[in-house]
DNA sequence: CTGTTAGCGCTTTCAG
DNA sequence: CTGAAAGCGCTAACAG
């Protein structure tokens, strides 16, 4: 290999990072701008953050620079130096459901406009990843964390930690964090109680087999209206099933075969999907061979004949809601900790009806 | 203030952050460690990371300690060093869209196999707000970012100062970046080769008001099919609508009214929504009246009756791809800019028969 | 009004 | 095998 003219430097690169033409590989620093305005270091932070003296004319000239340049300041040697940052982690258990989509949204829109940004991931519903996840936030040492909790280890760890995290639809950790939840049993009670009004006596109920509190929830509210209505309940109507589980359809299957109920209640938008399924696979009839009633109102609800009556839940609030619990809180970290409750919404539509014996 | 015995020394704290009970507010860092175990930073910093060499006892006294003091390394501080972090940047256009639910699934699922993080948010479609995410994954210092462009001037931007992008669902930036994407045109030439195939002479075609290749390919698709089969194709069946247009069902009934067409093939699951609920209001019988497809599949389309023909995209495996695209491209930064595209495929169901006339 | 200095938590030469 | 020192990019006293 011949060099002419070799100079023996060739390490330092003759080109230094062009304003917007030539791709500067190694991001523009604040020691870049101070450098090509002729200040130090310090004159430059103090007139791109706004904070401290600078003459008018040099700091004009910085900011100049820094835009032809085209810098952007590093948040995480901002961080380093601030001890705190402006992330929040976001964990929700499945990001395909349109529940916690909805709910993500408004924890982003919230955060957004407070100039925060949100670090969105699932759990898929797996506690080990929850707690997983949750040191990812520890190592990026997030302002702060808003959770759907799986298990009560996540919460538990980040709180040791100094982390403050507000739990969302489900409260897991009592009141040892913040937390911002719908009124389950009140809408479970609601849904329950239409149909008892309807003259059913058979309720079917799908809930899932977790230790929730939304479910728990709705399991009460079920219980509760019944109580009201001065019905008994049979045990073998109420049907619990494991997340995921795969035998899903059979088990609502099975209770169609085995205990006959005229009307189910399924307590969220998945296990109304797989009891409308299973309907539709036998042909029943909805309503007039049975009724159907979901906790939390999807999309799909509302297109399919007939629509879906639904407990309607105003997800994105709840998201909005989380957030500024979670901002109240960095603001002022001595206050008690709060529990916001939300009201759902039932939504008469022609899933329901008398059962045919009425 | 009177002080018994004082040595001078309040500074240092005479409790030290306890195992786990009490709260240690600041995070342990990896001094603390060093100090519990009696060693320097530097070796603790050698045990932990397994990098460089330390006696084995030492090694394990200080991984004992790391673990009882709860330490968790700082993001922060080590990307900072290393001048780079495991953070990947990850825009969609809508959170709440099943498409780019899908697509963020695969993204996050690959990544978080390889280590990274995903910091997903959405731009809502709005380029400004795509600028603004692009700044800020840039003062995050992302390793890259897997984006659904809305603009050009983002992917620009970032490439511009050196971090990687990879465009996934729409191609914008020409051949300047990696990027993967669905074959459009050939999805759409499918699905309008088959309403041709019944018979079907006017069919009205639903596109976003865009730029995106995605609706570009959809529409040529629509436009070849026509020529293969030799058919006219009347510009007046074309109805190209803007991005979250509130007027977006007048402009299909509209079509409906005047055009008469007796297929509508919608280039998109929102419009296909917005399509079949004017359908739905004005009574009219899906196959019977008009023929019905759809470009994405999403589930409410195999719930309502008839369900939906429609062109499915494999959405998952986008986004597991654009990450690999992503990882292959920080691997090895000289490889020229890939393109991988993937085949949609036609669902035949029931809102598509042949036209009444026929 | 501006520059110098120190240090956030971590890794990495470089001596010992 | 281990520790001391330097430095990533930034800001906040503190002098000048």
């Amino acid at each position: 290999m011949e060099r002419v003219g070799g100079t023996g430097i060739d390490s330092a690169p003759l080109t230094p990072p062009e304003p917007d033409d030539a791709g500067p590989v190694r991001p523009v620093t604040l020691a870049d701008v101070a450098a090509a305005a002729g200040t130090s270091a310090s004159t430059a932070s103090r007139a791109l953050t706004g904070r401290g003296y600078v003459s008018p004319a040099v700091r004009e000239r910085l900011v100049e620079t820094a835009a032809r340049l085209g810098y952007v300041r590093n948040a995480w040697a901002l961080a380093l130096k601030q001890q705190t940052s402006r992330v929040v982690g976001v964990v929700v258990s499945e990001l395909g459901n349109q529940f916690y989509a909805g709910l993500a949204s408004g924890i982003e829109e919230t955060l957004r406009s407070e100039g925060y940004q949100m670090l969105l991931v699932s759990d898929n519903s797996d506690s080990a990843q929850e707690l997983a996840l949750t040191r990812t936030f520890l190592s990026l040492r997030a302002a702060g964390v808003i959770m759907t909790p799986v298990g009560t280890e996540g919460t538990a760890f980040l709180a040791r930690h100094g982390i403050d995290v507000v739990e969302v639809d489900r409260q897991l950790s009592g009141s040892t964090c913040d937390a911002v939840v719908i009124d389950n049993e009140n809408g479970a009670r609601a849904a329950t109680a239409h149909l008892l009004e309807l003259g059913h006596r058979r309720i079917g109920l799908l809930v899932v087999e977790t230790d929730w509190t939304t479910d728990a929830g709705r399991l009460r509210g079920y219980l509760v209206a019944h109580e009201e209505a001065g019905v008994e309940v049979d045990d073998e109507l109420i049907v619990r099933i494991a997340l995921k589980a795969p035998d899903a359809a059979a088990r609502v299957g099975a209770l169609l075969d085995v205990e006959s109920p005229t009307a189910i209640f399924a307590a969220n938008n998945t296990l109304a999907d797989v009891a409308w399924n299973v309907i539709r696979e036998r042909r029943l009839a909805l309503p007039e061979d049975i009724s159907l009633v979901a906790f939390d109102d999807v999309p799909w609800m509302s297109m399919v004949t007939p629509e879906i009556t639904a407990v309607a839940q105003p997800t994105v609030e709840l998201g909005r809601r989380a957030t500024r619990l979670l901002l109240r809180r960095l603001a002022d970290p001595a206050r008690p900790p709060a529990l916001e409750v939300l009201q759902p919404t039932l939504l008469l539509r022609g899933s329901t009806a008398p059962p045919v014996s009425a």
